[in-house]
RNA sequence: GGCGCUUUAGCUCAGUCGGUAGAGCAGUAGAUUGAAAAUCUACGUGUCCCCAGUUCGAUUCUGGGAGGCGCCA
């Protein structure tokens, strides 16, 4: 295994940050909180009124996976081609992504619409993404599913405490930040561990991160947070997943389950919210009843809630230059001035 | 109408051999460095259905009443 990232990292570390991406709009906020419907009316207008070609780029952690499209509110085919989406259909149904990788991929993009004298306009919600994105992760060593398994087996014999007390032994200061139940961050930070060059300190790597709102930016950004009324947010999530139902959520799932049978909910994709409970009460009964599908979308209405509320903390600390209230619908956009000096900065 | 079961947190239910009660879910808040729509953490006072009786003390026992469910008529 390479660790040429990390070295990279250390080159970059001590000459200041590196520029990713020169220059973006930003559309983060809670699921159905509106963020599509403005970035699609954004690239109009900003076509029509202001001639400044745009192109979107997807930072949404699930919607890249083929064939799983309706649970995860993506786009139309249509409107993926009209608006020139990035980073949608990207993997396979069963594929697999991470923040690191995927940040690549949209600074990528972003350079690439940038030299064709457009405007990137990334849209998502996903807050490690957004970060990853934004501000960029250390180069740490990369993912490793060998060392994974291992860990799982360990854990599975002894608990996860044990294997925050092995991390203990093995890099103190992670561990004290993490929770000895916390599964997914003590895997993870063993990983690394174990992975690290000769000679490489655990405890020079996992130094504490400032807040995001202090971490330096990958390149010049104008963050655009959107978000609405509880009341009329619950309402939209719930006509959302109606909706979705209308169109063959289903049949979506049965169709996934077919091809690639319990592969798919074990898959990353088949962890996102709803295809899970759909996957669930499938098993029970092949053809779900009016009461039956009624009680599987209050349940998808819930957990969505429940994941607004996350997205919300982590927005909460991420700087934005211009707060959307979408309550009442997504008409015509005001551009406010910070916006249009964004723009003009630009041209200059 | 008779018999049986049941009534405890927003919901589903434990429990207290009599000393006023706790799980799951929901809710709220927080965390988050390559699975992130994932994962993890913290937060639990409610006329224990009502009335009366026994008792130092009743949500718990006894009697009556009311609601719910089931069976028999």
């Amino acid at each position: 295994m390479s660790h040429s990232g990390f070295h990279a990292f250390k080159k970059v570390r001590s000459m200041g940050v590196e520029q990713k991406f020169a220059q973006a709009v930003f559309v983060i906020g809670p699921t159905a909180s509106g963020k599509t419907a403005l970035a699609h009316q954004l690239f109009e207008q900003l076509q029509s009124e202001l001639k400044k070609p745009c192109q979107l780029v997807n930072i949404d952690a699930f919607q890249f996976y083929r064939s799983v499209s309706i649970g995860v509110a993506k786009p139309t085919s249509q409107e993926i081609s009209s608006y020139g989406y990035r980073g949608i259909d990207i993997l396979e149904p069963l594929g697999s992504m991470d923040a690191a990788r995927y940040a690549e991929f949209v600074w990528g993009a972003c350079r690439e619409i940038s030299d064709n004298g457009r405007l990137p306009v990334c849209v998502g919600g996903s807050g490690l993404y957004l970060r990853s994105v934004l501000h960029g992760l250390d180069p740490l060593p990369e993912r490793n599913d060998a060392l994974r398994q291992m860990f799982r087996a360990s854990a599975q014999a002894w608990g996860w405490p044990a294997l925050h007390g092995w991390l203990k032994t093995l890099a103190p200061l992670r561990a004290a930040q993490l929770h000895p139940n916390d599964k997914t961050r003590i895997e993870r930070a063993l990983e690394i561990v174990f992975q690290l060059p000769e000679g490489v300190a655990p405890e020079s790597v996992f130094q504490s991160t400032q807040t995001l709102a202090k971490q330096e930016l990958l390149g010049s950004s104008y963050v655009i947070r959107v978000d609405c009324d509880d009341d009329v947010l619950r309402r939209r999530i719930a006509s959302r997943i109606d909706a979705m139902f209308a169109s063959g959520w289903l049949s979506e799932v049965k169709n996934l389950q077919q091809q690639f049978g319990a592969e798919f909910a074990l898959s990353q994709a088949g962890k996102a919210i709803g295809y899970r409970e759909i996957i669930a009460a499938l098993a029970e009964n092949e053809a779900p009843d009016a009461p039956q599908i009624s009680e599987l979308k209050a349940r998808i209405a819930t957990l969505t809630w429940q994941y607004v509320r996350r997205q919300r903390t982590w927005n909460a600390k991420e700087r934005f230059d211009w707060e959307f209230d979408s309550t009442d619908g997504i008409a015509k956009i005001q551009f406010p001035a910070s916006f249009l000096s964004f723009l003009d900065h630009y041209h200059a």
